[in-house]
DNA sequence: GCAATCGTGTTATGAGATAACGTGACAAAC
DNA sequence: GTTTGTCACGTTATCTCATAACACGATTGC
């Protein structure tokens, strides 16, 4: 298996306890719910749910989203186009569509490079009404 | 004068001492980073700061940048374009170089669009390092 | 006058994140 | 086999960011 490939299977138990939450929720979670979700299991504090979380936004299995201060997990598990990354974060029901799109990828590096800007990191976080609650 | 459009010499007292402190700054300030600078205007608690920065949002004369939690005075003033405006925020200096991109935008409304989804508000941050931090 | 609205001031509290310390497990180096 | 380094883990305290709740005064429209 490739090393830099990290499945559940690899995770500490801290780890897989934090992605299990994640994994089961259908909208994003703060660190602090997370904790709570997990006081049954042995957790006591923030920084238990923060270690996790850093190394499993690191794995690429976990997203954070900035508008939110929150948590979901990535729905592209193994997929490798995690450079082009945009969130629909419908503001009704709080589900969280994550899409890749390589077109507004390029759009970002070509602003980036006319600025001479090295780009590490894109966030992109559209705000609005999913079509479900938009019926609704 | 056009209704809809807020100038400085419109704003309250305390808005416009919030707008002075970003104007000046050539990098995001937090909330309470401001709160400091107005202690000597006879600013006590971070509500005054942040019910001023509010309607400066408002106004479309301060931008909030969710990956810093902090706020910056808005570089296009009078523009109307801030449907579209991404944000290069160099991690070494702390610089903010707002860009507004059409193209851009057109792509994020595709995308919205094409899964159903309302769009109010784009949240497009860059993170690296910037032209001059580069060089030096 | 009187109600409605809005900006303001103050205190307390909630929510998000990290610093600083120490422990135990494990593997490489000697 | 002991030393050294690394890493996950646990705990307490602290820091930063943001809002709730309540009260006061000025302005406007009736
Ligand atoms: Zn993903
Ligand atoms: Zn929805
Ligand atoms: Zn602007
Ligand atoms: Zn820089």
């Amino acid at each position: 298996m490739n090393e830099h490939v990290h499945t559940t299977s690899e995770l500490t138990k801290n780890q897989a306890l934090v992605m299990g939450a994640l994994s089961q929720s259908d909208s994003p979670l703060s660190a602090y719910t997370i904790l709570d979700h997990l006081r049954d299991d042995g957790f006591r504090a923030p920084l238990q749910v923060y270690r996790a979380l850093d190394k499993l936004v690191e794995f690429g299995l976990v997203h954070r989203l900035e508008s939110l201060n929150a948590f979901v997990a990535c729905r592209h598990p193994g997929c490798d186009a995690h450079q082009a990354i945009a969130f629909m974060i419908c503001e009704t029901c709080g589900q969280v569509n994550e899409i890749s799109d390589t077109s507004l990828a390029e759009r970002l590096k070509q602003l980036a490079s006319k600025a001479g800007f090295a780009l590490k990191k894109s966030t992109v976080e559209l705000r609005g009404i999913c079509s479900n609650c938009q019926a609704a």
